[in-house]
DNA sequence: TTGTAAGCGTTATCAG
DNA sequence: CTGATAACGCTTACAA
């Protein structure tokens, strides 16, 4: 393994030299200069960066810490990190699928000395403690955090006022019986979208009742199993509201088996907008996050708060959550597969996810 | 920033045992070992993985290098590399998004000393020289290679096979007039699957014709463009089959636009299975390669060969790409829409990317 | 069982 | 402009 040693013996040069001429300083005579570089060349000389960080302290890396990485939406965050970090020259250094907050930690650990700073989703069940830990130690950046808190940058997602909106459209369409399926409880997002939900009524004036509040997990089968729980029910709601897309799919499973039309006889109203839904049969009216950006919004905070990491001003963005209305809510009129074959047809090739490589 | 010094000087001993008490050596005794933990515990220590690093030379890290991280395939493969990763307590530093080979020896460069070895997708133009020089430095696995040397381990895909069986199939199904679009030239993906294409005709007794190879570049609007240019013929196809998806799905559009009924009239096959295409109206008959089966062994085998670097015979390792019967190409006789519900519901919840958890 | 000290491959601070 | 040399934080013989 050649190391800056053998290039500096080689060209009969100190080593500090050689490291002059790689870092750039201007206090070396041009012979010499290109001396080194064709010794580097010929050597295939390759500096170690691990020592490089040592002395200086910077890795040009940034880390990334998150629950899982399963799921389109944590890969899409991932691909924002990753397309922000290149454009500005950082690696990134991912450690994910953490369960616990100790996993969290675990991995925060690994990263010392090899990052600049981090960018980390929360767990569920974060502990507050654990987080604070990693925070004093790396210029960190939570993404869609519990509480946003001054101490720390991070970018939140309006899921509050995703749901909100995604609720009020329904209402504005004349629903007044609007089940929700909820997330898992003591998830964030699935508490500030209900809560989103049952402000919507408030708003309008209308009460919202908790036997339409129905119990989930973020699975397509308890949508399904929350369509079957109201059945049996003497006033069956007009419209569901699921606190994710996943939901929304086995909401319209469980309308299909009953035998009822969405959105003729009942509207459905999911969120994510997760790259099935404008496929789905009818293509689903959600509450879109932009997970790509999220990820890229996290990488640019971050590398500005590495830039001024005095500035005690920790922004706190939030993300916003936008209703995709389609034909699930029975907010238009045309036919459905008319629908989905305009719009699957009208941005050929634009998606945001089509590369236009090869798969694989 | 407190170092190990500090925790041997709180502790009244030298930095050695420190390090001892850290990594496990017996040689130290009980009391001792106790008073470190403390201490550590007290100062919240966490030691520096570079200064580690550099004098083991093991960093408990993997290296990826990817062309790109656009779309759902790579996505899938960084999941499996990470989860696999991650399942042996490695972590992955990430640097993709390479369009050319120097940029993809550049990001090899930096990781020089902070990875233990390289998970590496060769660009499609990638010049043979850079890859021998980055794999001469590192201990390497290609995923999908273009030309599967013994000096290297590598993953490649079965496109030959897939494209092969795909068109038998049809050939099977009594097509004999099928037309295929392409992928883009120099594309090793492409050339494979136009290949297994070719030879299914020939294998058959049949002849292929080069009128119906029409020219794509993976994206979904060619796949439109393929339509149209053939509709103008006088002896139709009865059947395309695509090179990957996203140009199956532009088949699908165009054949729509132009009242043709899939698969009454025309049956449609793709390439890779991505997420929507059981979603597709009809769903979409395709080959599907499991990325993240892709990225979970290149890990394994890149650990495997990491643990015995010596061993000479690298593995070369195939993943195989396995026809996925759905409607589009006429196989079935079930009602579409029926089939497509169905399948969505009897795994609820059960779909791979699925994790339960909250998005986002 | 513990301490001393020589690295690991760089960068950075001095003199020259 | 260039060269010694002391860090950087840790591991690991080698001694004690």
């Amino acid at each position: 393994m050649t190391t800056i040693r053998d290039v500096a013996r080689v060209a009969g040069v100190s080593i500090a030299t050689v490291s002059r001429v790689f870092n750039g300083s201007t206090r070396v005579s041009d012979s010499t200069r290109e001396r080194v570089w064709s010794v580097t060349e010929n050597l295939d000389y390759w500096p170690n960066s691990a020592a490089r960080t040592l002395t200086t302290n910077r890795t040009q890396t940034l880390g990334v810490l998150l629950p899982d990485l399963c799921g389109e939406f944590f890969s899409e965050v991932i691909r924002g990190i990753d397309l922000a970090a290149r454009e500005e020259s950082y690696q990134i250094l991912v450690s994910s699928s953490h369960s616990t907050p100790e996993a969290l930690v675990s991995g925060a650990k690994l990263m010392r000395g090899r990052v600049d700073g981090l960018i980390m989703m929360a767990t569920d069940v974060g502990s507050e403690d654990d987080i604070r830990q990693i925070c004093q130690r790396f210029q960190v950046i939570l993404l869609n955090p519990r509480h946003a808190s001054s101490s720390n940058g991070s970018i939140a997602v309006a899921n509050f006022d995703g749901a909100f909106a995604a609720v009020e459209h329904l209402i504005r369409l004349g629903h007044r019986t609007i089940a929700m399926v909820k997330g898992p409880p003591g998830n964030g997002d699935a508490e500030e979208r209900l809560r989103g939900y049952r402000t919507a009524f408030d708003v309008n004036g209308l009460r919202h009742e908790p036997r339409l509040e129905l119990p989930g997990n973020f699975r397509e089968s308890s949508g399904y199993d929350a369509v079957m729980a109201l059945a049996a029910l003497d006033s069956r709601p007009s419209a569901f509201f699921a606190a994710n897309d996943k939901m929304a799919t086995g909401v319209l499973s469980g309308l299909g088996v009953l035998g009822l039309h969405v959105p003729r006889d009942v509207a459905v109203v999911g969120f994510d907008d997760i790259g099935i839904a404008r496929y789905l049969d009818p293509p689903l009216t959600t509450v879109r996050v932009d997970a790509f950006d999220l990820g890229k919004r996290g990488v640019l905070q971050l590398l500005a708060q590495l830039r001024s990491p005095d500035d005690a001003s920790r922004r706190q963005e939030v993300l916003s959550a936008t209703l995709v209305v389609r034909q699930s809510c029975g907010a238009h009129t045309r036919n459905t597969l008319d629908m989905q074959r305009s719009e699957g047809h009208s941005h050929p090739g634009r998606s945001g996810n089509d590369s236009g490589r090869s798969n694989p």
